[in-house]
RNA sequence: CGGGGUGUAGCUCAGCCUGGCUAGAGCGCUACGUUCGGGACGUAGAGGUCGCAAGUUCGAAUCUUGUCACCCCGACCA
């Protein structure tokens, strides 16, 4: 008999962290790379998973406002053009469509035709297509704000890409807005921010820290950009969504202008803000432990599964008409003020197998029912995120569902945060900084040493010579941290506030 | 775009150095049987123009050249 393998996914986290990543992915069915260089293929699971944050997302952005509208795939170059940051921050990594037509090959296969006058690009983002209309909408104070929202997919062309995490095509929401002043447009961004800190913690229950992105970190075009950063299992940081404040640049070089009150023709404020499936990524590497992926109960696409276990057609009968009473049950209760999303996994297949099938998806709750426990009128019921098992009564469970539910929702942000607070570290000098980042862990395939650091800082080139050497980031400074006095560890100068300094994605 | 590596069954790979009958293994898949409350076992099967193209040879998965694709490491990035 073969040896059984202790965990579900190989190796473990512990072994090598991008594989077990990787295989999370495999095993819980989320997504696949496609044949197409650099892009993946969502799976149902992975699929049912983003539609879920997409529902939450869209009434967040709706009850602040916003709809929803749809801008074109493609976008003139001479558009993109406009704003030289913009231009400088994505040419490099931009499909560009250049013909229209496809004609037999003299090798018979096919060539493209019909060149454009003008090349299109794919769009990295959708700033400069917006704007434009933008431009035409905006006349008076009267028409703003403008509040919009897509939901879109965007294509930047990456070289190096891991599922979810970094594709050549990512599924994404993009806001645009714009307003008549400078605070209002300000407020937007960090409303916005705010929206997604919220989403991230209490919906993914993945805890972040909100802050003001460096200028080297900046959005091409921005004159703000923030975060939130959220620390993966790894200690390494991700950055999970941003929010910018463009202030006037895109609107000068787009000309979104505006009569005042005054009479007086003035530039608009703008912002943008999105959040990508990288989401997704960041779920995984929050949640997923050596036996694949664990899901929050608020985005689950299911809560329970049920696992009919039976031995021949007399027991199945009664056991499917017990299981199929018993999701009704459990459908009729609610949880986040929806119904409790139940399924019965009625397939063909070995108890076991069919157990560790869900283990990997993540589903939240499993519940096993054979001939006793229907003799007993009960559930065999198992937690994904503690391993609890136990026999328990089918009244109490169906009673009690929501609040196990809210128990793993709730359990699930306590254990991340913990983790997350374990591994930040404020250092106050260079040697700590030094011992938290070792030099020699470049290669480990284990979880990054190191973790959040929070130090003073100056910005000058030798913290940058010394970040990039040490392949670390500032991946924001942190809100209440901008005035903080003191004395930057690198350089011995007085501090412009405090940092975080992390590994990141 | 620099440096390195790999292309053989759905997946992971062996075989190549030293050319030779019908190209292999594990997993997965199909059927049947025994099983079934934590990843079952047995038996029988299906599945491959060995990335592609030329060349050398009586004979190429194996040697040579070209080509394409992908992966890893650097530079860049949500």
């Amino acid at each position: 008999m073969a040896k059984k393998p202790k965990t579900a996914i190989q190796p473990t986290r512990q072994e090598d962290y991008p594989e077990w990543y990787q295989q999370v992915i495999r095993a819980a069915e989320l997504a696949e790379v496609s044949p197409v260089r650099g892009c993946m293929v969502i799976k149902p699971w992975g699929y049912s998973l983003w539609e879920n944050m997409q529902a939450v997302l869209d009434k967040m952005f709706k009850d602040t406002g916003h709809e929803n509208a749809y801008f074109p795939l493609f976008i003139p170059m001479s558009f993109l053009e406009k704003e030289a940051e913009h231009v400088e921050g994505f040419a490099k990594e931009c499909a560009v469509v250049t013909h229209h037509r496809l004609e037999p090959g003299p090798d018979g296969g096919l060539v493209p035709a019909g060149p454009l006058e003008e090349p299109l690009i794919v769009r990295p983002t959708s700033e400069t297509i917006i704007g434009s209309m933008y431009a035409k909408w905006i006349q008076s104070y009267r028409d703003l704000p403008i509040l919009i929202n897509q939901w879109a997919n965007v294509v930047r062309w990456e070289l190096r890409t891991r599922l979810f995490l970094r594709t050549a095509e990512f599924l994404w929401q993009e806001g645009h807005t714009a307003h008549a002043t400078e605070q209002e447009a300000r407020e937007e961004t960090m409303q916005m921010l705010k929206v997604y800190a919220d989403f991230a913690e209490n919906y993914m229950a993945m805890p972040v820290i909100q802050g003001e992105k460096t200028a080297g970190e900046r959005f091409p075009g921005a004159v703000a950009t923030y975060s939130i950063e959220a620390m993966m299992q790894d200690r390494k940081a991700l950055q999970a969504g941003t929010s910018h404040f463009l202030g006037q640049n895109f609107s000068k070089a787009q000309e979104i202008k505006f009569q005042d009150q005054n009479g007086q023709e003035v530039f608009a404020w703008t912002t943008s803000w999105g959040v990508s499936t990288r989401l997704v990524g960041g779920l995984i590497m929050t949640h997923a432990d050596d036996d694949g992926l664990v899901l929050p109960p608020r985005l689950a696409p299911k809560h329970v599964v049920i696992l009919p276990i039976y031995r021949n057609d007399e027991e199945q009968a009664t056991v499917l008409e017990y299981c199929q009473k018993l999701s009704e049950e459990l459908s009729s209760q609610s949880y986040d003020g929806q119904p409790i999303r139940v399924m019965i996994d009625k397939r063909d297949l070995r108890g076991g197998e069919k157990n560790w099938y869900h283990v990997k998806r993540g589903v939240p709750i499993r519940m096993e029912v054979g001939p006793r426990d229907v003799a007993a009128d009960s559930v065999f019921m198992a937690r994904r995120d503690t391993s609890d098992k136990s026999g328990i009564g089918r009244r109490e469970i169906v009673q009690t569902i929501g609040k196990v539910l809210k128990e793993i929702q709730d359990g699930l942000f306590e254990r991340a945060r913990q983790m997350r607070d374990d591994n930040t570290h404020e250092i106050t000098s260079l040697d700590d900084f030094h011992s938290l980042f070792p030099p020699t862990d470049d290669d480990a395939k284990g979880p990054a040493t190191g973790g959040f650091a929070i130090c003073h800082w100056k910005e000058s080139p030798e913290v940058e010579a010394l970040l990039k050497e040490r392949k670390l980031t500032i991946r924001c400074v942190p809100f209440g941290e901008e005035n903080a006095q003191g004395t930057c560890i690198f350089s011995g100068r007085p501090s412009q506030g405090r940092a975080v300094f992390a590994k990141a994605y």
